[in-house]
DNA sequence: GTAGGGTTAG
């Protein structure tokens, strides 16, 4: 029998869970995220890839738009005209200023390699790297998902004699806010920052507040608002936004709406970043005419929408299959001489590839190429995807190194949809030889996809071998990793290892994961399973939420035990839940 | 050199 896996010990449970599972009873197909049809795909377009099918009126709402699509793309704004150095560059002059220009450029265009290369160089040529110097590296490492590396270079800072000032100080409360979620340790940073002169700003009471709000513990974050004005540091439009996002993401629109009220009243007017994430949380939740309204009020409201306003708009009303109603928005967007930019004909070459076809997706990307655009990985990755959700892995091959060819830098997310599609084919070994490839870093994402494709395949040897490649220290497993693991262990039908497993979670119960599990064990009629996790869970003081309630329940009706005798179990567990609740 | 918004992958 195969050893308990402890989610506690993730990552590395991630490859010892792949030995446990030995039986596998079916090969479950991928479920397809789409049910999209594809119309005629017979003839050969110059690409060699499918020409796209002439779309009726009556078929796709938006067909008169796409006619018109190339006119509209010549409105783009080429936005990339920020100066990218070469890899391997040099400084103009070996003095910490100039290194610093560098590796702010590189930076800024996501290459911490040469960030590191030049880090390197210039301790190495006894060029002493100053303050500025130490927090360009710090921040290029956070951005790049490099938290431990990160910790290492401040005690290296400390270690050389440079004395951190506010801006470094800052790095170090979001590594300690934004990625371990180490309120303590970071509110202890700030301490230390006033014992030793150096006074927290707005910038660095900010990242604390964006920190904490992210991880929902918004009445922490409103105790850091009343520290700055005891202080006297008084917060801004950006120390508020974080509040909105938060609320945003709860489902608490009222709580929003009421925030931006008080910004005006309070003297720090909302801007157009806080009125985005309203319009934002706004269409999550479906109120696209209260949009429509913040819209036409904005200029009495004193704001101006920008391309992000409507690009927010656009691809969440085409989400949710209003296409046309996005298409009239992004002509007024138009109409109202804000340019389109890359993001815009991202959005609408996904929206082409749902309303229409890949195929009509690919060509507008042609006709973006052929117009000169400045398209980038994310337009590829849009296209290649949806090519890899229908199985079209040579397609998705051949897009690969059309974009390679052009220069255009495939990012992590083009190597996993590469990953995915040569799994699905079957093709394992040459999933394998991504790992070579020149700027892989595989992420969580990446362990997702193998651990569910090599999972079905039954390779659990290879498997293992496979992440035992991936530099786990930077990766931590999600929702997917623990949904995806539940999943082959009950589909192995071993519930009480998925019990522990999700049981173990150093994080403690997570409700999303217990709400999957809960799906298993109605569906396999583990009840009296399920209320012993349930009690367990009741003496670690979990609440159960409405979401819960609502999964749990769609579970049983999904698997008939709403009707006939079997309505007493339903009872049994609701009871139990309403105990906890 | 440090803080808040929109697109793509599991």
């Amino acid at each position: 029998m195969a050893a308990c896996i402890s989610s506690s010990q993730l990552p590395t449970a991630i490859r010892s869970a792949t030995a446990t599972l030995d039986l596998f009873i079916n090969a479950i197909c991928l479920r397809s995220r789409s049910r999209r049809s594809l119309r005629g795909h017979s003839t050969i377009s110059n690409s060699g890839l499918p020409a796209a099918t002439v779309v009726s009126s009556e078929e796709a709402p938006a067909s008169d738009f796409l006619s018109r699509f190339s006119d509209i793309l010549k409105n783009f704004r080429n936005e990339s005209h920020e100066y990218i150095p070469e890899p391997g560059a040099k400084p103009l002059e070996s003095d910490p200023f100039h290194y610093n220009l560098l590796m702010k450029a590189f930076s800024r265009a996501g290459n911490i390699d040469e960030v590191l290369r030049l880090f390197r160089e210039m301790k190495e040529s006894k060029c002493d790297p100053n303050v500025l110097c130490y927090t360009t590296v710090l921040d290029a490492l956070l951005a790049a998902n490099r938290p431990k590396e990160a910790e290492k270079v401040f005690d290296e800072m400390i270690d050389s004699g440079v004395t951190p000032d506010a801006a470094s100080f800052t790095v170090l409360v979001k590594f300690y806010s934004f990625y371990l979620k180490k309120f303590d340790s970071a509110n202890e940073v700030i301490r230390w920052m006033i014992r030793s002169g150096c006074d927290p700003d707005v910038v660095t009471y900010t990242t604390l507040i964006a920190g904490l709000c992210k991880a929902g513990l918004v009445e922490d974050a409103w105790d850091v608002v009343d520290q700055m004005l005891q202080g006297k540091c008084a917060p801004n439009a950006h120390s508020y936004t974080p509040f909105l996002q938060a609320y945003c993401a709860q489902g608490k629109i009222e709580a929003a709406i009421r925030l931006i009220e008080s910004m005006r009243s309070i003297g720090c007017p909302p801007d157009v970043v806080a009125y985005n994430i309203l319009v934002n949380g706004l269409c999550k939740h479906g109120y696209f005419d209260e949009v429509a309204l913040l819209l036409q009020n904005s200029v009495s409201d004193g704001w101006e929408p920008d391309a992000v306003t409507y690009n927010t708009y656009i691809s969440e009303l085409c989400k949710v299959g209003k296409a046309d109603i996005a298409y009239k928005q992004l002509n007024i967007m138009l109409g109202k001489k804000i340019c389109p930019t890359i993001v815009t004909l991202n959005i609408v070459l996904d929206s082409i590839c749902q309303e229409s076809s890949v195929w009509e997706g690919n060509h507008h990307l042609e006709t973006s190429l052929e117009l000169g655009l400045d398209v980038d990985a994310v337009s590829y990755n849009t296209i290649m995807s949806r090519l890899c959700e229908i199985g079209r892995l040579s397609w998705v091959l051949k897009l690969f190194n059309d974009m390679v060819k052009k220069g255009i830098n495939p990012n992590t997310e083009t190597f996993n949809i590469v990953i995915h599609s040569l799994c699905k084919a079957g093709k394992l070994r040459k999933a394998k030889c991504i790992f070579t490839s020149k700027g892989f870093v595989a992420d969580i994402v990446t362990c997702n996809i193998l651990i569910h494709e090599f999972h079905m395949a039954r390779k659990f040897g290879e498997l293992h071998n496979l992440l035992s490649e991936i530099d786990m220290e930077n990766i931590r497993p999600d929702l997917v990793t623990y949904n995806t693991i539940v999943d082959s262990l009950c589909r192995n039908r071993k519930f009480l290892e998925a019990i522990d497993f999700v049981r173990s979670a150093d994080v403690g119960y997570q409700s999303q994961a217990v709400a999957h599990l809960s799906y298993w064990l109605i569906r396999h009629r583990k009840i009296s399973e399920l209320i012993s996790l349930f009690n367990e869970m009741s003496e670690q003081g979990l609440v159960f939420d409405a979401q819960m309630f609502n999964h749990l329940i769609k579970a049983f009706c999904t698997f008939g035990s709403c009707q006939g005798r079997e309505i007493y179990k339903i009872c049994l567990v609701l009871d139990k839940m309403l105990e906890i609740g």
